[in-house]
RNA sequence: GGCGCUAUAGCCAAGUGGUAAGGCGUGGGUCUGCAACACCCUGAUCCCCAGUUCAAAUCUGGGUGGCGCCUCCA
């Protein structure tokens, strides 16, 4: 598999440090608000990430952060009157609803600051007694002129960088771009007791000591929008490598942005859809969907429109599924044909060759569409194998699996049984040629939040969202 | 100013030098009591100008437009 190396600038072979085994550590969210679908992005993609290195054998390995320590979140907390703890709680909790709600599975280690300050601190001392970071009046600042490596992860020679920085106020660090390791706080506020006092640690390196923990020194991929390339993530490098002595990371992937008007949507601009707001109105896989009919590196203008033909080409996947499984029941047993052998073994490798391609979910949708049109086509053949079918059935859930969709299937026996008397009745009526009632009964499963349509092999129920 | 990304049909979006996937939408048809689903047909001189090549959306150079990072941010 071939991966989009942000420190090479350039696709590389994808080769683990332990064979068979990957490991990835996302950054996960600041817990001081809702996620906006700007965030969900992320989410998503890298969940598919997730998924498809497990269906190509790995053992994986997921770690994804909770900011629970920061700013933003006492600030909320003042907001909401309420304290940074409870903020954080509430918010964590909030963000696993979106998650869930968008079939994104739980990392499997989901580490917090406020649970690892004895690691950050360690790291913290490590980086002050070999010289990397200095104390100044109770903070502590990263010596950046000292870290040969600065600045290869964002392609910014250290000169580039100040001549394009704000000006410094009041600055008591060495260089301006330094960083803070740790800050300084009164015992009013939030704080945690250090070497240096009471304070807080830095915006850095909680990651890097959360890290170095669930991982070890060198992790295989380090994952995050694109806008933790700079100073996120080229500070996490500067802390772990100069601690450890060792890579911090073989692999950086980083996703696009979503843009709203085209510009860049973020909380502090305030244009920003909620994810839960988005979800309400077009149902949280139609999000996912969104997120997986681009490529994850390319930035994605947000529309009405756009949320629309998601949908839609959603339900086409949903239908031709649901096809499938009447068929199935229809059909009569018999041989796979070697057309349709070839077709499969076609689609699935076309699906592995997209994904293979830096995770091409775009083009691995293509795929998936393709087969969809043949298996249509197979459903409303009479005689086309059960075998057959269901080979087609295994090969669709595989794939969509992959990308994580179809995951809202209407189950029958969900079907409230007011529901499936008035299919009845309806059924009853167009067989009596009483098209009229028939029609007034359809209204009537509508007004339930149910549709029904004919096919071939009878009446198909769905839950309309 | 520095660094980087990007420009493909009405919209979204792939594309590894050999004469443009897929989805949505549009229009037409088949199926159907109607509708829906499905199936078939329907659409692009690939931002501009040069160059390299037998051959360029794809490579090179130069423009133009859009965006991001350089400050917390997915």
């Amino acid at each position: 598999m071939k991966i989009y190396n942000t420190l090479t600038a350039q696709k590389e072979d994808f080769k683990p440090i332990n064979e068979g085994k990957v490991g990835v550590y996302v950054c996960g969210p600041t817990v001081y608000n809702y996620i906006h679908i700007g965030n969900a992005r992320p989410i998503c993609v890298f969940d598919v990430f997730r998924r498809y290195l497990e269906f190509k054998g790995y053992e994986t390995k997921f770690i994804q952060n909770y900011t629970d320590v920061n700013d933003k979140i006492i600030k909320q907390a003042e907001k909401e009157n309420s304290t940074p703890e409870e903020i954080a709680l509430k918010y964590i909790n909030e963000y696993e609803k979106d998650a869930k709600g968008l079939n994104v599975r739980p990392a499997d280690i989901q580490p917090k600051v406020s649970l690892y300050m004895n690691q950050i601190i360690d790291m913290i001392k490590t980086l002050v007694e070999k010289g990397f970071a200095y104390e100044v009046n109770g903070d502590v600042y990263y010596r950046t002129r000292k870290f040969e490596g600065y600045g290869k992860l964002s392609k910014q020679s250290l000169d580039d960088l100040i001549s394009g920085a704000r000006v410094e106020v009041n600055s008591i660090k060495e260089d301006p771009l330094d960083f803070a390791l740790w800050k300084s706080a009164g015992a009013d506020e939030q704080h945690w007791d250090s070497p240096w006092g009471k304070g807080r640690p830095g915006w850095h390196i909680e990651c890097s000591a959360m890290a170095k923990d669930c991982m070890g020194d060198t992790i295989d991929i380090h994952c995050g929008g694109k806008d933790l390339v700079f100073p996120h993530h080229e500070n996490e490098v500067a802390q772990s490598e100069a601690s450890t002595g060792k890579t911090f990371s073989n692999y950086w992937m980083h996703n696009g942005h979503i843009n709203i008007d085209n510009k860049k949507m973020s909380k502090s601009a305030g244009n920003f859809f909620l994810t839960r707001d988005v979800a309400e109105k077009y149902g949280y896989e139609t999000i996912r969907y969104l997120m997986i009919q681009a490529h994850y590196r390319m930035p994605m203008n947000y529309t009405a429109e756009l949320l629309d033909s998601c949908k839609t080409s959603l339900e086409r996947l949903y239908n031709c599924r649901e096809t499938l499984d009447r068929a199935i029941s229809a059909a009569k047993n018999g041989e796979i044909t070697d057309s349709a052998k070839e077709t499969f073994e076609k689609r699935k490798s076309q699906f592995i060759d997209s994904m293979d391609d830096d995770l091409n979910t775009a083009d691995g949708l293509t795929a998936v569409f393709e087969l969809a049109r043949e298996l249509n086509t197979m459903s409303a053949d009479s005689t086309v194998s059960k075998e057959q079918l269901e080979a087609g059935a295994v090969l669709f859930d595989t794939l969509t699996g992959v990308l994580g969709l179809l995951y809202n299937r209407t189950e029958q026996d969900e079907i409230p049984a007011e529901v499936k008397e008035l299919v009845q009745k309806r059924i009853d009526a167009r067989k009596a040629k009483d098209f009229a009632l028939a029609d007034t009964i359809r209204d009537q499963i509508a007004a339930l939040g149910y549709s029904v349509k004919e096919t071939r092999q009878g009446m198909e129920i769905t839950k309309t969202n």
